[in-house]
DNA sequence: AAAAAAC
């Protein structure tokens, strides 16, 4: 065990000469030398401001109570279909028909227990459990939803009809009980509803949509599908945009469908595709994979989206922007997928920005919308600090940064950093950098193998190497414990990127802490951090402010996206209230081009539309 | 302009 890197790097001078030296790259710079062995104080000393309070609790703005059922009075007590207990006698699950998968019964070999224990679940549903889960952060999340008749939101798991194959993984997970986005999407997706939901990071989307499509599938236990051939026909089919996040959410979803029959397969690239086709030929239900690889399957008819009756794409506006539309569009429009409507649409993500509101809404059928969380975004639980560092001095800063982490940490065992840089060459440097001052640092990049990505993520989340520093392939969904501070050692362009960026830290009700190195590079992010940070209670620095307002506003992306970010906002409703109008123009009020008529919504000196 | 995603 390596308990002590922080203190080699008080030592990592004389260990750095030496290492110079041998073999390996002369790093560019000069030694970093900590703090508390120099002469001088660090000349930083001014920019860091004292890190704020952790605002929990206290003065949360526009949110008056829970939400209760009563959004959804409109629909009377026509529930669709919600509640329907077609299988309630599910048992033990696993029994008679775990062998339907497509008609393949290559043996029936016993199925690894995910949860790694003898399958002991003792306890039930109330019975308090260190979860690891803090939902007193989750007492007054406000929620919003439009559409028609909203099925209302569920209390407990044990309201819900999951069966008890998964109620029993559900107590396995020593889920206590639901998440908001999870009270409020499951009804509705067990409703059969489409659904386009935003929610903070970190908050339990995929629970909430693996459990509706697990339940489902069970109650189609004897759907027939066609046989003969290789080709593999899945019942539903989860995007993510990367390898890692596919993989994630595959290790949950087995956690999930454990002893209920139903199967969970995980195809991405980068690794041996002959493995995967194993897989999918021993029988596949649920499919998660990244696009690429699926496209690939798919040309090859290896795989067909014939049957698919759930479809869900996680970071889904991430799923729906430039770089990924067309091969979405492909998967969902241009091969075998059932259309719109003979199929059950979910799209997950923390941000959703109107203009990937609009194109998504080709993919949904008469769609709910669901914003769930604080105005603000989980942010309330991650205190951000920005620091202005020019870039020249970002390196010698970070360092310092890590060295005084160390010193004050109290539980520094498991403590993790995660350090977004904006370039794959900028990642493998800083790495470089770190590496020869002693840091115990790893990272990950779309240029390194997937088993280095793979190797990188795993040293980091056991601590091996606490210091993980990534490009924006971690930037999205990754839930790794124990990340007590995520550094934007470069800003990314967009401002949605940066709230998924500290969306590492902080999850699962925990709190956290985000620093961002700010410089001339980063102007056009001055105004949408300013505010976001603002609407989270955070301490804004008074230079920030003063970029934020000096900055030419253009109505660009960035403030779109700000407006998107909390989400809030369904853009069916947006428009009808706006046309005609200028959005992003002239509401210098709200900072977010949502007109103050509409609720406003996300100044403390407006009324809230989530109230 | 960069990142991600198939071989």
């Amino acid at each position: 065990m390596r308990t002590s890197w922080s203190d080699s790097v008080a030592n990592s001078a004389s260990e750095n000469a030496a290492a110079s030296g041998s073999s390996g790259p002369r790093p560019t710079r000069a030694t970093y030398i900590p703090p508390h062995l120099r002469n001088q104080p660090p000349s930083s000393d001014s920019l860091a401001p004292p890190p704020a309070a952790p605002s929990l609790g206290n003065d949360r703005v526009g949110y008056s109570g829970p939400v209760g059922g009563s959004r959804w009075g409109g629909g009377g007590g026509s529930r669709p279909d919600h509640g329907r207990s077609g299988y309630g006698s599910g048992g033990r699950g696993g029994g008679g028909w775990n062998n339907r998968s497509g008609g393949r019964d290559r043996g029936r070999e016993r199925e690894v227990n995910p949860f790694g224990d003898d399958g002991d679940v003792e306890p039930a549903f109330g019975e308090q459990e260190n979860t690891g889960i803090n939902f007193d952060a989750y007492e007054d999340i406000p929620v919003e939803t439009s559409g028609h008749n909203v099925p209302p939101p569920v209390n407990t798991f044990a309201d819900i009809d999951l069966g008890e194959a998964v109620n029993q993984n559900i107590r396995r997970c020593k889920y206590v009980k639901p998440t908001p986005v999870q009270r409020n999407a499951i009804p509705i997706l067990l409703a059969g509803r489409d659904l386009m939901a935003c929610a903070q990071t970190g908050s339990g989307k995929t629970a909430a949509f693996c459990f509706p499509i697990i339940a489902g599938i069970m109650r189609e236990q004897y759907v027939q599908r066609p046989h003969g051939g290789r080709t593999m026909y899945p019942l539903a089919l989860i995007l993510s945009p990367t390898r890692e996040l596919s993989s994630q959410i595959h290790d949950e979803a087995k956690k999930f469908s454990y002893q209920t029959g139903v199967k969970v397969v995980v195809v991405y690239g980068g690794a041996p595709i002959n493995q995967q086709l194993r897989e999918l030929e021993r029988g596949v239900d649920i499919l998660v994979a990244t696009p690429g690889r699926l496209v690939d399957l798919l040309e090859r008819a290896r795989v067909s989206l014939q049957m698919i009756r759930y479809l869900a794409l996680d970071e889904a506006d991430r799923m729906l922007d430039m770089g990924f539309e067309p091969q979405i569009r492909k998967i969902v429009e241009q091969m075998d997928m059932p259309p719109c409507g003979m199929r059950q649409t979910m799209l997950f993500s923390a941000t959703f920005p109107k203009e990937i509101q609009r194109l998504a809404s080709d993919f949904l059928s008469n769609y709910i919308f669901l914003a769930v969380g604080r105005v603000g975004s989980s942010t309330d639980l991650i205190v951000q600090r920005v620091e202005y560092v020019q870039e020249i001095d970002k390196r010698s800063h970070l360092m310092d940064l890590l060295h005084a982490q160390r010193e004050t940490e109290v539980n520094s065992k498991h403590s993790l950093t995660l350090v977004f840089v904006e370039t794959k060459k900028g990642a493998d440097s800083l790495e470089h950098l770190l590496h020869v001052n002693g840091f115990p640092a790893t990272s990950i990049h779309g240029d390194r193998t997937q088993q280095e990505r793979e190797m990188a993520l795993r040293s980091f989340k056991s601590g091996k190497t606490p210091i993980l520093v990534a490009t924006d392939v971690a930037a999205r969904g990754l839930d790794i414990p124990h990340v007590a501070h995520v550094v934007n050692f470069d800003l990314p362009n967009d401002i949605d990127d940066y709230v998924h960026r500290i969306g590492r830290t902080g999850r699962a009700g925990n709190t956290g802490l985000a620093t961002a190195f700010f410089n001339e590079n980063s102007m056009s992010l001055a105004r949408p951090l300013a505010d976001l940070m603002q609407e989270a209670n955070q301490v804004v620095p008074a230079w920030l402010t003063r970029y934020a307002s000096r900055v030419l506003h253009s109505g660009g992306k960035n403030r779109r996206s700000a407006g998107a970010r909390f989400g809030g906002r369904d853009f069916r409703r947006e428009g009808s209230i706006n046309k005609g109008t200028e959005y992003y123009g002239g509401n210098s009020n709200s900072g977010y081009g949502v007109p103050a008529g509409y609720g406003g919504g996300y100044n403390p000196a407006v009324a809230s539309a989530w109230d």
